[in-house]
DNA sequence: TACCAGGTTCCGA
DNA sequence: TCGGAACATGGT
């Protein structure tokens, strides 16, 4: 293997808060910083002074930086935030600055974000990992062990009993059956690529286990589609607590986000939800 | 020990 | 079409 390395301003690429902010789940801390894995992909990212790093094997070198979305200029994202009038957005987008939306594999976007439904991130990330691990490749990065995200064919040759192992909970079937209905065809996700988002989501809510929720997540880290607002626990409450939103359905909630913040709805529910969150951790730390 | 977690499905009205 | 229970289980 042939180590590069990408360097790149952290001004607004921090990787903390990128992989930490709740739209992946397939990293590890390692060394001063993080592996990250996507597919059958490993990097070494970390964030030291002015600048953010990204070793990875030199094959892979466009992978990442389409990955990590590099050719984007996020500071006019960040200021347009800073700059909605709106001021828990301000105080986000100040936090989250560092932030950047992957661009993440759909197939493994999809499976993720299943598993994420009524779910807490730690367990998530178990299961994920579980799962790598019994049907992923063994290889190594580093002198690192890590395990690929499995084919389709891995995953659907397994038992409903064996999702359960992996502890998935309900969500077990969900994913034994999307696993074969890709196998048999009946589900292509390849042909939704050139889809408008609101066709594109509808395709995804028609899969069993996809909700409105979960289908925003797959639109915003997969498809890239960020025009796209996923609204969870955590932003509902803001919706509420900071928006003084009225709605009730969250599927409603996404629709206004959308209408208000156009393309840069994805970004902006990212600022807000890792905000929201990180807010919650802080106040619970002091003991309330 | 309860309550909660990046929700969705299913069922009855 | 709509409200609400049921769903599994680890994290805190």
């Amino acid at each position: 293997m042939n180590l590069t390395t990408i360097c790149f301003k952290s001004e607004n690429f921090n990787i903390k808060d990128t992989l930490e902010c709740g739209q992946v789940f397939r990293f590890r801390k390692f060394k001063d910083g993080y592996l990250v894995f996507s597919q059958d992909k490993a990097c070494y990212s970390y964030t030291f002074g002015d600048k953010t790093y990204i070793e990875c094997d030199e094959k892979d070198k466009d992978y990442f930086y389409n990955y990590f979305d590099l050719s984007r200029d996020y500071s006019k994202i960040v200021e347009s935030a800073k700059n909605q009038g709106v001021e828990i957005l301000s105080l986000s987008a100040k936090l989250g600055k560092g932030i950047r939306i992957l661009k993440q594999d759909v197939t493994e976007t999809l499976f993720s974000f299943i598993i994420s439904q009524n779910n807490n991130i730690p367990r998530i990330k178990n299961s994920l990992e579980k799962i790598c691990q019994n049907l992923g490749e063994n290889k190594e990065f580093m002198g690192e062990v890590y395990y690929t995200f499995p084919t389709n064919q891995k995953l659907a040759g397994k038992p409903l009993e064996f999702y359960k192992e992996m502890g998935l909970g309900y969500r077990a079937v969900y994913i034994k059956t999307l696993a074969q209905d890709i196998v048999d065809a009946r589900i292509d996700l390849s042909s939704l690529n050139g889809l408008s988002t609101n066709m594109l989501k509808n395709a995804l809510t028609g899969i069993y286990g996809v909700g409105p929720k979960v289908a925003d997540c797959v639109s915003l880290f997969g498809f890239n589609r960020t025009d796209s607002f996923p609204v969870d626990t955590w932003i509902a409450k803001v919706y509420e607590q900071d928006f003084n939103g009225t709605l009730k359905d969250r599927k409603k909630m996404a629709d206004w986000f959308t209408l208000k913040f156009g393309n840069n709805a994805g970004y902006f529910q990212q600022y807000l939800f890792y905000y929201k969150r990180s807010l919650e951790s802080q106040t619970s730390k002091n003991g309330k």
